[in-house]
DNA sequence: GTATTCCTACTAATCAATTAGTAGATGAGC
DNA sequence: GCTCATCTACTAATTGATTAGTAGGAATAC
């Protein structure tokens, strides 16, 4: 099995538009882009072309636009990221990694009950 | 207070090498790159300058060859890298991270068992 | 039906990262 | 001193990501 792509900085905003909100034009994955940075019509479109090459996205005609869709599955590329980054920083040990995310901010009572619940759900399930 | 710099790929490789065995020469972080490519000794010396400029590594002069070391803290720049993928993929959310993290591989039992200290160890400390 | 609008394809500029070659200085060996 | 090895500075090619302009076709407005 091959390792799962990690799609670069737009790419990802744009994968991630189409998984929230289903396959959408150009257009419409342009205004969905909520990160304060202005950009050209164009810019997404070239973008989406260069994705589909790569197998990130396809496309099917409806009325006079491309309708775009996701081909990466989010769970496994969202993975992707943290594998990549789990093996760069925290010698592949999610326990490093939890110690990292710890560090960098503060982490409120809900989110720490919240994880320790992730965690024995994982142990559950895994028997 | 400024965004922790993400350094790239070779240039977070050095910093590691620096931060695993203190200052050393181009030649040295040469030899020290394990990840299998082949890179020429300029290679190396070319990017140390580069992340001179940026302020990732300085230099001082020992003998016939520069020696390079970390100006970048290894806890402050790693964290930026854990930073930036919550915000990317987690909506800030610790919780969320750790569910990805142990979806993407399997995780013993003594790793669950780490992490279940490790949160326990940073709700004390933060009384 | 003509002007306007909107869409795609194509082209290309810019920037960062990575790569490495070449020239020239410096030091070591003998 | 001369040669060889090593080091730095400088230059530059390549690649990927991001950006957007322009041309031309298709649909819409009226």
């Amino acid at each position: 099995m091959s390792a799962a792509p990690t799609p670069s900085d737009l790419e990802l905003k744009l994968l991630q538009a189409l998984w929230r909100a289903g396959p959408g034009t150009a257009r419409e994955l342009l205004e969905a882009l909520d990160d304060g940075k202005a950009r050209a019509y164009t810019t997404v479109l070239t973008t989406l072309q260069i994705m589909e090459r790569k197998g990130f996205v396809s496309r099917t005609r409806q009325g006079q636009s491309d309708r775009w869709r996701a081909v990466l599955r989010e769970k496994r590329t969202v993975g992707g990221y943290w594998k990549q980054l789990l093996s760069r920083v925290a010698g592949g040990r999610p326990s490093v990694a939890v110690q990292h995310l710890l560090d960098v901010g503060k982490v409120d009572e809900t989110e720490l009950a919240e994880i320790e619940r992730v965690i024995r759900e994982y142990r559950e399930k895994r028997q």
